[in-house]
DNA sequence: TCAATTTACATAACATGTTAATAATAAAAT
DNA sequence: ATTTTATTATTAACATGTTATGTAAATTGA
């Protein structure tokens, strides 16, 4: 193995921002055809996904869960509305606030998808190995949580 | 530790995806106000640092190395010569490819913002650890290898 | 040689990522 | 009570992601 003594960029594919992107990658791969067969993105996936765990999320609420910034949010929802996926209210203790829920078509189409999902997890669960896998959580985890810097620092 | 068997959806912000996206956004966080700062995208500096590397790359060989779609590559290239980053020029052995190489102003913005890439990177290592960060380069190496399917299986 | 196929690249069309600006409502401050 | 500030969401503008399609040059095969 080349050990870069820290003093130079590491090899170009081998910086962490590529190595994740790539990990990213190959674990969406297979699973990206079966959202399109459906007519979705897996961003469009992700809020239906989020939605189906609780319904009634404000878009402040979703952006948090599904990682997804306001705008594009914003886009996404007018266009699963357009496709009657998801129904918009407004919260009567807040008049800025819309409230998303799922309607049945969208409950329906989370669950026809869904099986391919769990198909494909399991399957990588399978050929990586679980141990592995939990692993690859709790690094993720804490390289997260040790870098994601500031926030408490810079505050006061 | 909550443990699904297998049959459910994993829970939401837990996903696989999600984890690597989450760790690349953390990742990269601090390094993109420097890039902002001068005038590029993470795209535009994968392109300018697979350049400096290696000079005189064709398209094809830059999507490769920097994981990018030959669409997105193409616009990027087109931007890049018009501020005078990039060359390009044509292969005399195949007229179709386009070969391209940094310019002087290039090569001076890599050198420019490198250090801050050198510096963001030493950052982490030293925070995350230096085993750590190794372990799940593996990680990351063998979940790609093992997951990523079907090439050789299917070819025949 | 020449028709068919493949390769390298560009363009089109639409969705998303990202920053900035805007509008409307709510909360805080004086 | 009125001004100020903060919050929620949308829109604008531009770059990128993604699939489909177009085009020219190279390769293959009959």
């Amino acid at each position: 193995m080349v050990v870069t003594a820290g003093k130079e960029l590491r090899g170009f594919n081998r910086s962490l921002p590529m190595a994740l992107l790539r990990a990213r990658e190959a674990v969406m791969k297979k699973f990206i055809p079966s959202l399109r067969e459906n007519g979705l993105s897996s961003q469009q996936w992700r809020v239906i996904r989020a939605l189906n765990e609780e319904q009634g999320l404000d878009i402040t609420e979703l952006g948090d869960r599904c990682f997804l910034l306001m705008p594009s949010l914003s886009r996404i929802i007018q266009n699963l509305e357009k496709r009657i996926l998801v129904t918009r209210s407004h919260s009567e203790a807040d008049n800025r606030r819309s409230v998303i829920s799922l309607t049945v078509a969208g409950e329906k189409l989370f669950k026809k998808i869904a099986p391919a999902s769990v198909e494909r997890y399991n399957l990588i669960t399978e050929k990586f190995g679980y141990g592995k896998l939990e692993l690859l959580y709790e690094l993720l985890d804490e390289l997260i949580e040790k870098i994601d810097d500031d926030q408490a620092v810079n505050t006061r």
